[in-house]
DNA sequence: CGATTTATTGAAATAAATCAAACATTGTGG
DNA sequence: CCACAATGTTTGATTTATTTCAATAAATCG
């Protein structure tokens, strides 16, 4: 029942930012917003940290996770593009947020809580929803179902039914699905034998038959 | 990693209502309460319904859970005296609501969304934050673990921290902490031969050493 | 009281973790 | 460009925790 302890420490980087009205994101809204940038490892917050702002994904992967205390890892969450994060129970922050590669995203600042409260509700909402999903995945599931349902709902967030780029490592795929790398790591070739998907290299995968995947996922 | 089918369903009751200005919690309250009694196994609500309503536990107990494709059932949540429940993500209900044993609940009717939205996003924080502390619990924990953070946060929860009172069964200590009720009954074993609960009898437990107890659920 | 459900215990099977090593990939400095 | 470290991934052998299957014991109910 031991994890992962986490190896390096994120680096405290010092993100640059830009303000084009050219950036898609930016047109599109009636505000000009600000996009930074940070290296692969780079914490975007602590826990700690008061939980002020929301955070948009303009490209990158994110995780967001927490730290137990003799040091194993849970990572709450993967963001990728066009996914909204950030968003946390209390004033302060209980998990951290690191880049998983070199991203981009849009703070928001929760400033006036009757200017966005509506919205924080439907967040807090959408929160809870994939909470309550995750939650399902972790009590009741196998490694190879936990695996299936993770490879399909990655190529379904990522819009490529039948392609999806793992940005992260199979340590961060182990501390999310709550198993060990070699685990994951065996799981990944039981799927490839059983045909349901190939390994074009090992953060690139073809998902052969999304139907079977989604059926052992639950 | 199979667990329990359901063994019964749940009746359809006819709760009755009082609405008694001397009942304590109707007299606290500057409006007048309804209360409705509902027996052991009891259906409160069911996946499909609307949630319109929250619910709050006057005595007695509550299990609110999920039934998957396959069966098995997955509680959510135990709520006691004193505990509101009943707030959902979505405007359809995901869950179903029973009495655990003979129960009293005061039902809030959410009508008017501007009268209650503070109150709503209090609830949905609340509940986001026991989801992720649920999380925890099943995604990094052994069955020694699961069972010993039960324990500790049920007295915590009735208010009495050298006696514990379990108003469910085993069963559903099981598809509440993803084990099966032999791994449950054997930990509430294990617990005993080291001596840090005693078992009055199987549903009535005396906590020997609450600090430990706390540190091995972590 | 007998009958049925609920809880405990035991033995065997199994899934996943752990320990250990090989293999692949990437980047670095010579 | 190669040798080589460093890191990440896969594979193998063994151990361990938990489930499954099976039986007994205790509690509850009519």
């Amino acid at each position: 029942m031991l994890a992962s302890t986490v190896a390096q420490s994120p680096l405290r980087s010092h993100p640059f930012t830009i303000d084009d009205p050219a950036f898609p994101s930016a047109a599109a809204s009636p505000r000009p917003q600000i996009v930074s940038f940070f290296q692969a490892g780079a914490e975007i917050y602590a826990a700690g940290d008061p939980a002020s702002s929301l955070y948009r994904v303009e490209f990158g992967a994110v995780r967001v996770y927490r730290l137990l205390a003799d040091g194993r890892r849970q990572i709450i969450a993967f963001h990728l593009a066009g996914e909204t994060f950030g968003f946390e129970a209390g004033v302060e922050r209980e998990f951290f947020a690191e880049a998983i590669n070199a991203i981009g995203i849009c703070r928001r600042h929760l400033s006036t809580v009757d200017d966005v409260a509506p919205d924080i509700l439907s967040l807090a909402l959408q929160s809870l929803r994939m909470t309550q999903r995750y939650l399902l995945v972790l009590a009741r599931h196998s490694a190879f179902e936990r695996v299936a349902s993770f490879l399909a709902e990655m190529a379904e967030r990522q819009g490529d039914l039948e392609h999806v780029h793992l940005p992260m490592s199979r340590m961060d795929i182990a501390d999310h699905l709550g198993l060990t790398i070699e685990t994951v790591s065996r799981t990944f070739t039981r799927l490839k034998e059983q045909r349901l998907i190939e390994l074009v290299d090992s953060r690139d995968i073809r998902i052969l038959r999304r139907r079977a995947l989604l059926e052992i996922g639950e």
